[in-house]
RNA sequence: AGCGAGGUGGGGUAGUCAGGAUAUCCCGACGGGCUCAUAACCCGUAGAUCGAUGGUUCAAAUCCAUCCCUCGCUACCA
């Protein structure tokens, strides 16, 4: 048992836009992190709510023409009811926006102050005169100042891919309403980040969870860290301790929101919450998706120290979800909603919960893919675990009337006591695949100790030995039941009722399952999963398929291509030999260009608009590495560029040399 | 570019930190068994030079070095 009372927290979701598949990808594993740690006798609260602040919020707020807070409330009710409907249950689900939080986050960001972690500086901030607000860097485009490429305020997304500092990209422009941003010195507030870096060293080196969060948080810290800005000019969101036109940065303000959750919880329940965010050590655990680890093992470490809170001992990072092998993109259609696409498809919870959870470990990237979803539901669930807790409770039904009144065999509890023990192992080091695994693995024991026993035989000619067979398995049901009951549990308890059970399973603890199931009668038996059809799967794979052939669509009018494709060209100057027309064409000419390593033969479809007198002689633009084609049976290597209708020829300004490359 | 993660039979995936004999599990293929059960379940067979190369060792998927490929992240995005 811990000191400390155990918090676990799942990642805050934000409050602009629905629940999709890549939510629950954090908060099923630590739903089911937590039920396990309820059924081991721990108690636990379990902590989380929305995300209302910064300016994207903001921006989709005016596009709705809602205020901000009705966006919130709107988005935040839909995250409450969607995790409820998955099985998510939090003792408490908050809103940053809330008075508490406001209260929290100004608090600790005085004792900052007091503490002598914040200071501020005069920066430069792009500023949209049109919408009338500071512009934060990732709604600025523009033009880097290093390359030349189109850009984003904070990066060099599309070209040289260099960090860019505020105010040093070049026309800077709005994304929001287009117009032309300019620069307005501005003072902020920076958090003395940089004087944290021995804290954290040692801080990482003692945090729990998975490895990729302390892995990847100890490169940062490591290699470099700045000072932070923690301050915005928005109207909307907490404001900074002293200045009216200020607010903090959504990322104190959030984080923040797990302490002034398990306040507004405490408050309602009667207990302080300072047992769990005022003491060393605590025993809170953070449940995030892998990309905001930093925020989470850097920022929010040191924003607790520097304020005098005691730090999390736990960091669980999860990998990335993808559908159908593909990045998860809302843009490019590659996603699933909770709501939309599954649930309201009438799709169990369980189902998706067990896919989640049992696909790879928790860590890597995990793939969706409803063909998948299909053999793995159908398989493992329905064939595996499903069919062995029917044919047992079943033949126990039919040939008993309920459960037998004989003994157990010692064998049998034995192998229970050796999966409860592999599952824990997995628990403690958050591998929750491994756990699942041992799971399905004893009801794959539970397929064959029935199979090799074959009571339906042993029926005919010893009754009482059928009888303790059978009671074998209904122990094993019962043993399923329990153990999986953080995993799938409305099966849980379905099982459970078919056991004879009138009371909650979570009302249980693991421990129970190598007690015994009292000898009585049982009420007849339904399988409890169903099996996927090939028709319905079909259909939601078509139904993705439309979703992403959509976005394509829209797609291909702005398609950008990456630098490095660009670089595949190559593009140089030449000089034009000789040329003749094609024999029985209109259009073409036979070129022969001196591209300066070479001489080219290139097939042209300018013999409209120039002669071969007047061509020869002439510099030009060419393609040099476009792949080799006929035309009108004669060998074309390369393209010779011209603008136009009117193939109006692209030449260089300055004489160059014929295998000059262009840039 | 830097940092992080990964590359294991046809597909997916475990094992790698703490090196050890026939490399796990789910599907797929093939063959057999059983009939209590949702055409289910059980058994067996084929199939992997564990990304490449080199090294350490009695022994390497596992440790070390170099390289190739894939993905993710890179702070005044949330």
């Amino acid at each position: 048992m811990r000191d400390s009372p155990v918090l676990v927290t799942c990642g805050l979701p934000y409050t602009n836009g629905p629940c999709h598949i890549g939510h629950l990808r954090t908060y099923v594993p630590a739903d089911f992190y937590v039920r396990y740690l309820r059924r081991s006798g721990e108690k636990v609260v379990f902590i989380c709510g929305s995300d209302n602040h910064g300016t994207p919020i903001v921006v989709n707020a005016e596009r709705d023409g809602v205020t901000p807070r009705a966006l919130s409330e709107r988005y935040h009710i839909h995250f409450d009811q969607t995790f409820r409907r998955m099985g998510v249950l939090f003792d408490h689900f908050g809103m940053t926006d809330n008075p508490v939080n406001h209260h929290r986050t100004q608090s600790l960001v005085n004792r900052l102050i007091a503490n002598g972690h914040v200071y501020s500086r005069v920066i430069q901030q792009s500023y949209c005169t049109k919408c009338g607000r500071f512009l934060p860097d990732r709604y600025v485009e523009g033009i880097c100042p290093h390359c030349g490429s189109p850009a984003r305020g904070d990066e060099c997304d599309q070209g040289c891919g260099r960090h860019l500092e505020p105010g040093e990209i070049k026309e800077p422009t709005c994304m929001v309403c287009g117009t032309k941003a300019g620069f307005r010195d501005q003072e902020h507030y920076f958090f003395r980040l940089s004087e944290f870096k021995e804290f954290l060293l040692g801080y990482l080196e003692g945090l729990s969870g998975t490895l990729n969060a302390r892995n990847y948080a100890m490169g940062w810290v490591k290699d470099e860290l700045r000072d932070w800005c923690i301050t915005r000019t928005l109207d909307w969101g907490v404001k900074f301790p002293g200045r009216d036109d200020l607010v903090v940065y959504v990322w104190v303000d959030a984080p923040i929101g797990y302490i002034s959750f398990t306040e507004e919880w405490a408050d309602e329940t009667g207990v302080s919450w300072k047992d769990y965010w005022c003491r060393e050590p605590t025993a809170i655990t953070h449940f995030i998706g892998g990309d905001i680890i930093y925020h989470h093992c850097i920022f929010w470490p040191a924003l607790l120290k520097g304020a005098g809170y005691g730090t999390p001992h736990a960091v669980v990072a999860s990998g990335m979800l993808k559908v159908d092998g593909h990045k998860f993109s809302k843009s490019r259609g590659y996603v699933v909603w909770t709501n939309d696409d599954y649930l309201d498809k009438g799709l169990p919870a369980d189902y998706l919960r067990y896919y989640l959870l049992s696909y790879t470990n928790h860590t890597k990237e995990l793939n969706f893919s409803w063909k998948v979803f299909q053999e793995r539901v159908n398989n493992e669930l329905v064939n595996t675990l499903g069919n062995f807790v029917y044919r047992t409770l079943y033949f126990a039904h039919k040939e008993f009337g309920g459960v037998p009144d004989v003994p157990v065999r010692k064998e049998i509890v034995a192998e229970i006591d050796r999966s409860l023990a592999a599952i824990d192992r997995s628990m403690q080091e958050y591998e929750f695949k491994t756990a699942i695994d041992s799971m399905m693995g004893l009801a794959a024991y539970g397929n064959n100790y029935i199979q090799a026993s074959a009571p339906w035989k042993l029926i005919k000619t010893d009754r009482d030995a059928a009888a303790r067979v059978i009671k074998d398995c209904l122990i094993l049901v019962q043993a399923l039941a329990l153990i999986f009951e953080p995993v799938i549990p409305e099966a849980a308890q379905e099982i459970w009722q078919m056991l004879g059970n009138a009371d909650r399973i979570e009302d249980h603890q693991i421990s129970g399952a190598t007690g015994d199931v009292p000898p009585g009668p049982l009420p007849p038996p339904r399988p409890v999963f169903s099996k996927l059809e090939d028709a319905f799967i079909a259909e939601m794979d078509e139904l993705l398929a439309k979703r992403v052939k959509e976005a394509g669509k829209k797609a291909t009018k702005m398609k950008t291509i990456p630098f490095e494709e660009f670089c595949k060209l190559d593009i140089r100057t030449g000089k034009v030999i000789s040329a003749e027309k094609v024999p029985k064409s209109n259009k073409l000419l036979k070129l022969r260009v001196d591209i300066g390593d070479e001489i080219r033969q290139i097939v042209a479809g300018m013999a409209e608009f120039t002669t071969p007198e007047e061509i020869t002689g002439k510099p030009v633009v060419v393609v040099a590495n476009l792949q080799p084609a006929k035309i009108f049976g004669i060998e074309s290597n390369g393209m010779i560029l011209a603008a136009g209708e009117q193939a109006s020829l692209l030449m260089p300004e300055k004489e160059v040399p014929p295998g000059t490359k262009i840039r």
